[in-house]
DNA sequence: CTCTTGACTGAGG
DNA sequence: GCCTCAGCCAAGA
């Protein structure tokens, strides 16, 4: 990792990246393991440009395992559709199982 | 430099 | 448990 020669932006999609099929995490604990526990909105600001960067975008929630990027997706369900094509269930903009398919980068990165 | 915006979070009612 | 308020921080105009 190079960490001064990254912006912030940069290093959000890195982490976003290496986020396993399957599973999700939460803006803040990118943000925390950024070091920036405070920057979580920022977080989700930066994944604006994650299309086109291979970033997952739809695999980052807030911390209540819900959905509420979506709306920032082409359609109004795509979102959904992506994790619950990688076996995550989504009810209702809600992760379901949410803590099974959490995913901290600050212990399995 | 100042002001606005935002895919958040935690605390309080 | 749901709703509202306030704090936080970085980027763009």
């Amino acid at each position: 990792m190079q960490p001064e020669t990254l912006n912030f932006f940069d290093k959000v999609y890195q982490v976003a990246k290496c986020i396993p099929y399957g599973r999700v995490t939460s803006y803040g604990a990118i943000a925390s393991y950024l070091g920036a526990s405070r920057s979580a909105r920022m977080v989700g600001y930066a994944m604006n440009g994650s299309v086109g960067k291979e970033v997952p975008a739809h695999r980052v929630v807030n911390r209540k395992g819900l959905l509420t990027g979506k709306h920032h997706f082409d359609g109004t369900n795509l979102m959904q559709q992506l994790l619950e094509s990688e076996g995550i269930k989504v009810v209702d903009n809600q992760i379901q199982d949410f803590e099974t398919v959490f995913w901290e980068p600050s212990k399995e990165l």
